[in-house]
DNA sequence: TTATTAGTTAACCAATTGGTTAGTTAATTG
DNA sequence: CAATTAACTAACCAATTGGTTAACTAATAA
């Protein structure tokens, strides 16, 4: 039986769902096996049936919400549209994500700020850097192959790709990564965070191709 | 007695600057009382002789680390050089706070990931974020008027300046808030951040000023 | 039907935790 | 000097923690 009827899978899968909410809310340290079971309304004697310790739980839950993450910021497509509309296309997925998912990331930053020790223990990345799609990848990535192109018509002048597409999610990710700082300071009013998001868009989409467009 | 002579402040202080390390290495529930005492080589007693409890010990952390990182970031000059000197002012202030204070930023990403509960609560940047110096403020920081001036003289287009020094900002802070990524993925050689760095300023500060700059 | 296996539970436990206490030593003060 | 206060310590403790165990139930298979 165990791993194939819906009861019992979904028991496991309960599990890793309510453990991420308790990892995002208390860290690794702070979180409770008894809170994660009572959360998942199940025994939580159920948590060592499915899985070895507290460790593993993290570690299965880390893996599952960082290949969400890459799998959806990967999805640049390959079209030949006008530079603008690319980058918008780019700042759009980036945005909407972090928008969506607000959860995901923060687990992201959380196990950064803890030097991404687990992340590279676990060898999170190891297939899908290498991956066709991923945009940092230089070779085949969607996003290099686009703006290669761009620059060798002259469109765009010259320049690190690499750095690019860092500057522009790290200009993107930003408002979601400081946002208790921009709320406490009160760079936007109070629950306009999406009026400010919409904004800084705007913002980025023209900074960035008056940056690489050719004069 | 107590607060004058050196060795008993010396204890106090003493406390809060291995704190931190241990709220760094483990987060705040991680962190242990114990450990905390013998990386300070005192009795363990000693936190709660000149705290009152562990959250106090890690809201005094806070405010500590919080107060240096804006104190740092704040050093914006007011002197009227071309906009390429500033937009390097700029980057090269906050870049070179984030290399030589990696800890800091690393619990100030650490208390965002949280959400920023307590950073809220503690008001921590209640006066600071009035100051006359504090970037983001719009009525006199240092950044706005330098910049406002250049936007009436049409040296630089319209921009919203709040926006632009999140951008900046933005992008600087990403080469090190994400840098387990970049690490992971192979973007520069081991040990070349630094190099990393140096080229990320570079690019930042071109693509930046190709971004505000009249054609 | 019966045996086997998977899923689930309540009760339990050793170890660890933040925090206290009662007392000691060292410094300051009058 | 004696008296007071501050700095410091070892031993302790109640509460909580991650994890285990032995027993129970329900489903499947022969």
């Amino acid at each position: 039986m165990a791993n194939n009827t819906n009861i019992k899978y979904s028991t496991k899968e309960k599990i890793l769902k309510y453990a991420i909410k308790e990892f995002l809310e208390y860290g690794f340290y702070g979180a409770r096996m008894q809170r994660i079971a009572d959360k998942a309304k199940i025994n939580k004697a159920m948590l060592f049936y499915y899985y070895k310790n507290k460790k593993q739980i993290y570690k299965e839950a880390l893996i599952s919400i960082f290949k969400t993450v890459i799998e959806n910021l990967i999805n640049i497509s390959n079209e030949d549209v006008p530079i603008e509309d690319k980058i918008k296309e780019i700042i759009d997925i980036y945005a909407d994500f972090a928008t969506k998912n607000p959860d995901y990331l923060r687990l992201v930053q959380y196990e950064f700020s803890r030097g991404g020790k687990d992340f590279a223990k676990y060898n999170i990345l190891k297939d899908i850097s290498k991956s066709q799609f991923f945009p940092l990848n230089p070779d085949t990535g969607n996003i290099f192959k686009y703006f290669d192109k761009k620059m060798k018509s002259g469109e765009i002048r010259n320049i690190n790709l690499a750095h690019l597409i860092i500057s522009i999610a790290g200009q993107v990710m930003a408002s979601f990564f400081a946002r208790p700082l921009f709320e406490t300071i009160g760079v936007y009013k109070s629950s306009d965070f999406d009026k400010f998001i919409k904004e800084r868009k705007e913002f980025i989409v023209k900074l960035v191709l008056d940056g690489i467009k050719k004069k």
